[in-house]
DNA sequence: CTTGAAATTGACGACTTCGTCATATACCAT
DNA sequence: ATGGTATATGACGAAGTCGTCAATTTCAAG
């Protein structure tokens, strides 16, 4: 069934799928989180877990939890980054809240776009 | 007013907030996180920055977020986590976000609709 | 002042992560 | 085969955390 019950095991994962998720190569990640791109080989081959800095830069650079990272919960999610994506759904109210959700709910869903798009 | 930016200052400064607000000594909380009271008292004197596992553990210990004992977030319990529109915003890849953001930049910067709908 | 609990601080060896660097593998093109 | 890119792996010293333990300080109660 369900074959991750390891923290480290669970980290490697979801750290190389948000990373996949961006489009973003392990050199890629590593200039955004500022370090080298063999830390981010090393994390995701499981031969090391970050430290204390390093999760959070991790984190910051992925706009996810730290949370999720660890796998304390399974929801990606963060909420009040500086990116204005999350800005912006906190200047959200009522209908508009509705449309929003229902609209990334397709976007999410959707099949993502093949190479050729 | 608030001004600690530090994120190490930060945590020590959360966990012993947390603690204190459970009515927990240092012993306390390390027999429930697993681990000796040295490691708290050093933890929140700041000399020593927690690792991998033991954030976990400490966040587990006292039902926080990690995210909210590293700074990154103000809420210690799962706030926004649960809304489904951060949820599915934290999915989105690359190409879909930008989507997202303009759509939701649109919908924030538009007339906002009357009460009565 | 004296007692005792709580917290701070420092040192020790063992272990781990850090960045740097080199090498190796895998895969997809040409 | 030849190149190019992405990833994996291992070694190195420096730096940090780990648990254990001891010594010290702080502080409220008696």
């Amino acid at each position: 069934m369900n074959k991750k019950r390891d923290p480290s095991e669970i980290f490697r994962g979801r750290l190389k799928d948000a990373r996949d998720l961006r489009g973003w190569n392990q050199s890629d990640l590593g200039k955004i989180a500022g370090m080298p791109p063999s830390s981010i080989a090393h994390f995701e081959s499981g031969s090391r877990k970050p430290s204390f800095d390093t999760l959070r830069r991790l984190a910051n650079a992925l706009e996810v939890t730290t949370d999720y990272l660890l796998g304390r919960v399974d929801e990606p999610g963060l909420a009040e980054a500086g990116d204005p994506l999350y800005r912006d759904v906190g200047k959200l109210s009522g209908r508009d809240r509705e449309i929003a959700r229902d609209f990334l709910k397709m976007l999410s869903e959707r099949q993502p776009p093949k190479e050729g798009d």
